[in-house]
DNA sequence: TATTTTTTATTGACGGATCAATCAACAAAA
DNA sequence: TTTTGTTGATTGATCCGTCAATAAAAAATA
């Protein structure tokens, strides 16, 4: 009994769908009919709607971005000092929605697929530039630029280095300890540098 | 024409073959049949002498890390400081050997198969408290317990983050800005608390 | 020493399983 | 009657793992 207007419906089940079986399994290797059962069609109609798979990957990453951009201009939008700025570009990596299990396993496994796809790769370049320049437009008003640059490189190392480990379940559990672990390096930095 | 002794040599040659198998495709996603081809041999022989392919993979992970083991015994061997041993943790994991595109791809694909395999991630698990204890080692020396267990935490994350940022060929593009990039948070924070 | 037998090295071919993608067909709304 | 939604069945490709077969070296035996 097909009702009017499913698309917009069933593609978000299906990106949906394909994050959770993402995050479940830890790796892209999740099959068709996989992420169509979790959607509650059939896989001919997760390819009718997308294509080829890569297509459904590639929005599902896209999707992801979205989100996180979306969580950053939101949390951006309510700060007014520089220094807030930086702070609320880390929190936001580490918000209950981005700094799930399945978001980490997804985010890691699209990671690794970058080397492969092409797409992949612009895609997250795209995040990669947005992050640092988001990062930048707050340490440039308080480090001297060459400074800010190093810091912002480092910090967003650092959300990388903790998205993996928290995936692995090794070493840093909570998103508490992690957003702690890159407060404390940021007010070293910054306290160092306004006391000279 | 067989030559008698061939097993050792097999073995290398598969496990060097896996490396640059999944350095160049950048995933685990690679057949038995492309390792075996890059061997030299057929991909019957490498089941013959590593029964499943997972359990080549197992090897080749496993002959990675006691490489990076090997070296950095080698690399502590020649310090004398608490300060230096803590340099050379760092700098072993951004050494010529250890930070190649080949590697750090291989590197990058097992970190997200261990989210699938336990046998890889109770691997990766022991090497990832090794290093942690290195820094400590280094650390203790200098710092109170609790602020050189938060410093080896974020100077782990650091390499890890410098890694996958490597892979992406985005960011730090070098293992002398990545190594300079953790010293100088190492001396901040350091120098820091000798002032104290 | 000459021979048989065992061990080691190696592969082509194949079975069987998985899975992406297609297609014809059906059902209901416009 | 056209458009939209949906699926079961099928095809074709890929790939892991096995197995029987071959070849040569080493060991055992006569």
């Amino acid at each position: 009994m097909p009702k009017l207007g499913m698309e917009p419906l069933r593609r978000r089940a299906l990106i949906d769908a394909t994050i959770s079986a993402i995050g479940e399994r830890g790796s892209l290797d999740v099959t068709m009919s996989e992420i169509a059962g979790r959607a509650g069609v059939s896989s001919a109609l997760a390819h009718h709607y997308f294509g080829a798979k890569d297509e459904l990957l590639l929005a599902t990453m896209r999707h992801i971005l979205a989100e996180l951009t979306a969580d950053m201009r939101r949390a951006l939008r309510s700060t007014s000092t520089a220094r807030e700025r930086v702070s609320a570009v880390v929190a936001v990596n580490f918000s209950d929605i981005q700094f799930q299990p399945e978001t980490i396993a997804a985010w890691l496994a699209f990671y690794v697929e970058a080397q492969k796809s092409a797409a992949l790769r612009r895609l997250l370049k795209v995040y990669a530039r947005r992050l640092h320049s988001n990062l930048l437009s707050g340490l440039t008003g308080i480090l001297p630029r060459s400074e800010a640059d190093r810091v912002a490189e480092a910090t967003a190392a650092l959300i990388d280095g903790l998205y993996i480990r928290r995936a692995l379940k090794d070493g840093v559990p909570n998103a508490t300890t992690a957003i702690a672990l890159i407060e404390d390096y940021l007010e070293t930095k910054l306290s160092r540098r306004s006391a000279q």
